[in-house]
DNA sequence: TAGATTGTTAATCGATTAACAATC
DNA sequence: TAGATTGTTAATCGATTAACAATC
């Protein structure tokens, strides 16, 4: 049986995007050679934090110098498949749906958006962002036709799992959720949550302790 | 001096909001007491540490019983600052902006989007989800007049660092940053990142680990 | 009552940070 | 060369999980 696994180091994993943001930046000005202690610096992290991340993707650095820009890019695109391109589909055509099919940021790192799907007839037929929308009934046809490895899950959260269930059915095994509902799925099947109200929670915390630090020095 | 601090029990708090989900929908089933134990089976966690979690907003519970739902529900809120309401702008009323603006999840848990701002002479004066957008000029003025606490920051990258500082010289403290920008801001503001990128790296391991087991499977 | 569930205390696990020799 | 930076090994820190007495 496949079972769900957890995945190892994913802190590292969620800076990684960060660090690559950055390389890319310091090579396209010409930069050659690259340390961990100018990336921390940019990213207010520590260096240790950023080498310590940075040898997960297998990278070797040169002491006094850095890492080479071009072959650390490589390495972590390498590391998180992001040099080979990825189909997608995304499922509810919606403001959210329709700013991800727009975001040039995900075009750049493999993620190909290839349809979108919605129920509402004025959406079905149109393109968003240059992607063609069509009917979720179809949604079957289209998926054995072009073959998408990922589904992006933005429907209104009361048609999320029926949705997520269509998805499965027509093959695809990995899910991008944006709704706040747990989908239940298949064990061979993995879902990625991308879950607003928990960044809303870190927010809400911070504000009130920001809101504390003022009274402090007030009083 | 203010200086910038962690969140303690990060993790834990970006759980809480599930919980809340899962609590209300009960509730409003007519539940009574719901116990940990349920509440880690409908979200695939360790009864222990929706416990641990739990325990963070000070709610007691009691044994054999679980927790009193309509209690827990209050100690979420209250200990989030959910419970009262805090105005929000939107800076940049395009595709991600527009979704946020509609986002009843938000509105639900006290966050009051009152007004969003663009700098597209098309969208200036419009509502959309029923807020006014303005001139993003005007930001100082309109500030100053509702006092918003929360600026969300879903502009193009690369107007992110100079609409974030407009929106600190008006006075905002906190700043929601879907942008993929690292911000520059100074010592007593508060920036929560939500980066997709780190969740695309996410997916894309995930499915990497996927595609092993499948070929591990195969042979 | 019996047994499920709580809260507490301790053990484990993994991530972050520190220390430092190696080196370009 | 001198010194900044690497990679490795160890220490610390915090989060998760386990164990279990208390109890409704």
């Amino acid at each position: 049986m496949v079972t769900k696994q957890k995945i190892s180091f994913a802190p590292s994993i969620r800076r990684l995007p960060q660090y690559l943001h950055v390389i890319r930046q310091f090579e396209s000005t010409g930069g050659d050679y690259i340390s961990g202690t100018l990336i921390a610096n940019e990213l207010n992290l520590e260096p240790i934090q950023v080498r310590k991340d940075l040898a997960i993707t297998g990278i070797i650095g040169k002491p006094k110098r850095g890492y080479p820009a071009g072959e650390l890019i490589k390495a972590i695109e390498h590391y998180l498949g992001w040099d080979i391109s990825h189909k997608a589909i995304v499922v509810g055509a919606g403001n959210l749906g329709s700013a991800l099919m727009g975001y040039q940021e995900f075009r750049n790192n493999g993620l190909d958006i290839v349809a979108g799907f919605d129920s509402d007839p004025t959406k079905i037929g149109s393109r968003i962002h240059g992607v063609q929308i069509h009917n979720i009934d179809s949604l079957d046809e289209i998926v054995a036709q072009i073959k998408p490895e990922i589904a992006i899950l933005t429907v209104p959260s009361p048609f999320a799992q029926s949705s997520c269930e269509s998805i499965v059915k027509s093959g695809i095994k990995s899910i991008w959720n944006f709704t706040n509902t747990k989908l239940k799925v298949p064990d061979y099947v993995s879902v990625q949550r991308e879950d607003l109200s928990s960044g809303y929670a870190m927010l809400s915390v911070m504000m009130q302790q920001l809101a504390k630090n003022l009274d402090s020095i007030e009083n």
